[in-house]
RNA sequence: GCCGAGGUGGUGGAAUUGGUAGACACGCCAGCUUGAGGGGCUGGUGAGGGCAACCUUGUAAGGGUUCGAGUCCCUUCCUCGGCACCA
């Protein structure tokens, strides 16, 4: 055959070719994986199993926007590639049905939650998620609102009661007296609720509380064993906030009090302790008061400012008592101010205001005396926090700080007025909310029994239908209307006791989800162990860092306890986890309340889910969030037109030829890396690349079939519907989604034989050599040197220098 | 203020251990093609200069180390995310 027969015979096959349709192919294909039960992963037999798990969405009334594909489509093609490698991925998907902001929604349209979520749940599985191709195992799937959940959600709660970790104590909750309702920390905003910008109280109310607290240090340590994103683990350890530092025990004169033990991290500024401040809001500020001055400090109390903004250091009272100096035997005032913190630590610090910025500026409004026991800064012009010698220190003086903390700390215990201390931000979780859409907390108030744990086998505590499920506007819950549901006889004693009516906090619903999947199918446990042993933890979680402190870090903390109760093998729930960026707009992440929201219906609509799927990886690297542009969308078309004509051209059984054969390694290789790496940028320009190669071999007849099988195998995660058309069409019989069938590669083919070497004279490029890959250093010289440019840049010159590199430089230095 | 991630063409973004800056794509320009429609294909495209081969310059700003710096070090500025009186 003549090149010009060739050439007529592959336009007449061109011409032959019917036109991608991306909304029959992905149709058709959806239709047939769910037929054949493509992704019902045997949670049983499976011999390699692998977790790949998304963060579910909260199923909101206006849908998904753009910016869920990320997590969406981004997983998936992790979960495809691994399925393709041979891995038995389960993958499955749910909704986060229970909260605030479904509840504030169904309230501001007038209709029931519960029919709201059913709705909007129904929309996101059905319009939404199924289309987006992602292999979500339906037949696994959960709704944290349905009773055959919560009803496990309230069993973990029982564990952590059980097990002494959770605990019903007073505490402060935001409240708005115009909405007349409790208020979530993120409805918030400085101060002022969210909806009508009213100035919200602070109200005291009975609560529970989960002791995460006690796990502190192993949430802290076993960061050190979780692949996570280093942003993420950065996040957890900053917000767990350990430090390290001593306890002092002053005595107090003129007080209820006896005496008080403060925190610092600055032993060895002791001598500098000027005067000590108990935080406003210490819930026993009072004994620290003379009596005489009790009524004075309350009323001063009563009108600090409930916000907290800016610290104000004009703010605080002396009390009127004294502490004594455990070392100096000084008598020093004990001052009460909002810039301590009532709640961290023990309360109260000893003030030095020499060497603490805070306790400068406090003491310089007061008029307090400032004395430097730390050499190095200049304390009347700010506070000096570095390193030095201490000065003004007894027999300390003279020591280099960390020497003079550890014998002062060393001379406090054993004087028993002091010792090493640890301390750390994390608070307890509070997880009661007075509202309505949550589980009921399984816990009966009986008057001779105190709080009674519901039975176990009584359990789901349903949530009662309830008509009227708006706040009461009195800070209980509107469960407390319920009279037939809130009387019920203790399960103790039989008397007659009332339910709790809070909720629980949605973070509980999804603390333990990924443990619910894998056993879906039960009803008599949340987990059975074969499945968990043989599942957990999660292999692979992706989601975004908004959720990096809240969410995983209860997650870890309820793994971590159930383990401890021996009811789980592991102790972290996540083996890996991975924050994408997130997609904002126009510098703002997607709101409905700002307008910005995207749907990426109308985008499947158009250019299919493919496309979209493709698109939305090839924006950016995946861990880096940034603004949305829909202008580069075309591109994707373009490049799935070329691969529908090049690998139905491509039908050369060669596959001998090197030089191809190279570049087939390469490529697989390169896809290998990028996906593992969650490079899916870099792997979708290699994918461009290499089928504009494969459509220039095809359009000359030279297109061969194994590149073809190649190209769609690799492209097979992001695009799985048109992969899978053209499988079909270019005569294969399974499926191009069939586990194990990821091709191999080999290192020594995937090398490059040729390499580009740079010639630099005096570190510019003046040419370029072709030269078989590992040349060795003298030969490149010898080549670089006899290359008629640099000959000419030389002018005969003898080359001062010449450095060689092998596989990368030539440069010449005159 | 503290912690973390960044700053590369008109745009999104590529660049192994320091080794040819700008891969791939959008946009734009030119040509071809078609049933002129926001279609398809081919080529060009950092900036300045030159008919050209080429030259100069260029990765937020300034300085430094090096044969060689987007990459390493120092200083400054800016953007994004988190924490914000945590003693």
């Amino acid at each position: 055959m003549t090149a010009m027969d060739a050439t007529a015979t592959v336009e007449s096959d061109q011409r032959r070719l019917d036109a991608y349709d991306p909304a029959a192919v992905e149709a058709k294909w959806r239709r047939i994986w769910d037929q054949r039960g493509d992704y019902h992963t045997d949670v049983d037999s499976a011999a390699r199993p692998f977790y790949n798990l998304m963060m579910f969405p909260y199923p909101s009334a206006e849908g998904l926007h753009v910016g869920h594909i990320i997590p969406f489509a981004g997983g998936d093609i992790y979960g495809r590639w691994r399925r393709l490698k041979g891995d038995d991925v389960f993958e499955p998907m749910g909704f986060d049905a229970f909260g605030i902001h479904s509840e504030n929604y169904a309230l501001k349209i007038g209709e029931h939650p519960a029919v709201v979520m059913r709705r909007a749940v129904n929309n996101f599985r059905e319009n939404q998620l199924k289309r987006i191709g992602s292999m979500f195992d339906w037949s696994h799937s959960v709704n944290t609102a349905d009773p055959a959940y919560y009803r496990w959600t309230q069993w973990v709660f029982l564990q952590l009661f059980k097990a002494g970790l959770a605990e019903r104590r007073e505490g402060a909750v935001n409240w708005c007296p115009s909405c007349l309702t409790v208020l979530a920390d993120e409805q918030v905003e400085n101060g002022h609720c969210e909806r009508c910008h009213t100035v919200v109280e602070t109200r005291f109310l009975m609560q529970w509380w989960l002791k995460i607290t006690r796990y502190a240090q192993q949430l802290l340590d076993a960061l050190d064993t979780l692949d996570w994103s280093e942003s993420t683990k950065t996040m957890q350890r900053n917000w767990i906030g350990r430090s390290e530092g001593a306890t002092v025990l002053f005595d107090l004169e003129g007080c209820r009090r006896k005496d008080v033990t403060v925190y610092t991290t600055r032993p060895d500024t002791l001598y500098g302790a000027t005067f000590l401040v108990v935080g406003a809001d210490h819930p026993d500020l009072e004994d620290f008061v003379p009596p005489e001055r009790l009524g004075e400090i309350n009323a001063w109390r009563n009108r600090l400012p409930r916000e907290r903004g800016e610290p104000d250091f004009s703010v605080g009272i002396a009390l009127g008592s004294h502490a004594v100096h455990p070392l100096t035997g000084d008598r020093i005032p004990v001052w009460a101010a909002p810039y301590v913190l009532g709640g961290y630590g023990t309360g109260a610090i000893m003030a030095v205001p020499a060497h603490d910025e805070r306790d400068w500026q406090f003491a310089r409004q007061h008029g307090l005396p400032v004395v430097e026991v730390i050499s190095g800064g200049d304390v009347a012009a700010s506070a000096y926090t570095g390193d030095g010698v201490l000065v003004n220190s007894g027999e300390y003086s003279g020591a280099p700080a960390d020497e003079g903390k550890r014998r002062i700390v060393g001379r406090l215990q054993e004087l028993r007025r002091g010792e090493p201390s640890v301390q750390y931000k994390l608070r307890d979780w509070l997880i009661s909310r007075q509202r309505y859409w949550g589980p009921p907390i399984p816990i009966i108030y009986c008057p001779d029994d105190g709080p009674v744990a519901v039975p176990e086998q009584d359990l789901p505590v349903r949530l009662p239908e309830l008509e009227d499920f708006r706040p009461t506007g009195t800070g209980v819950s509107p469960l407390a209307q319920v009279e037939d549901w809130v009387n019920v006889p203790c399960p103790t004693c039989g008397k007659p006791a009332r339910r709790e009516t809070d909720v629980s906090d949605t973070f509980l619903d999804s603390s333990w989800y990924h443990l619910r999947y894998p056993s879906t199918d039960f009803d008599d446990v949340p987990f059975d162990p074969e499945r968990t042993r043989k599942w957990l933890p999660v292999d692979m979680y992706i989601g975004g860092n908004e959720h990096a402190v809240r969410h995983l870090l209860y997650a870890r903390f309820v793994m971590r306890v159930l383990h401890d109760l021996g009811m789980v093998d592991e102790p972290e729930p996540y083996t890996r986890f991975r924050a994408h960026g997130m997609i904002v707009m126009g510098g703002a992440k997607m709101s409905k309340s700002r307008g910005n929201v995207l749907n990426p219906d109308e985008y499947i609509e158009r250019y299919g889910a493919d496309t979209f799927r493709l698109f939305m990886m090839s924006l950016g690297p995946y861990m880096e969030g940034g603004d949305f542009h829909d202008e580069a969308i075309a591109g994707i078309p373009r490049f799935l037109h070329r691969v529908w004509r090049a690998t139905q051209l491509a039908t050369d059984p060669d596959r001998d030829n090197e030089m191809k054969e190279r570049r087939r390694h390469r490529f697989i290789k390169e896809m290998d890396d990028d996906i593992a790496n969650l490079r899916y940028n870099t792997a979708i320009s290699a994918m461009e690349i290499f089928a504009r190669a494969l459509d220039q071999d095809a359009a000359t007849g030279s297109g061969r079939r194994v590149d073809a099988e190649t190209l769609l195998t690799c492209l097979a995660p992001f695009a799985p519907h048109i992969t899978e058309e053209l499988w079909e069409r270019t005569g294969h019989d399974g499926s191009v989604h069939a586990p194990g069938s990821w091709p191999g590669y080999d290192d020594d083919l995937a090398r490059p034989q040729d390499v580009s070497i740079a010639v630099q004279v005096n570190g510019k490029l003046r040419a370029t050599l072709t030269v078989d890959a590992g040349t060795d250093a003298d030969t490149l010289q010898e080549l670089a040197l006899a290359l008629p440019r640099v000959q000419q840049l030389l002018g005969g010159q003898q080359p001062k220098r010449v450095v060689a590199r092998v596989d990368r430089v030539v440069n010449v230095v005159v």
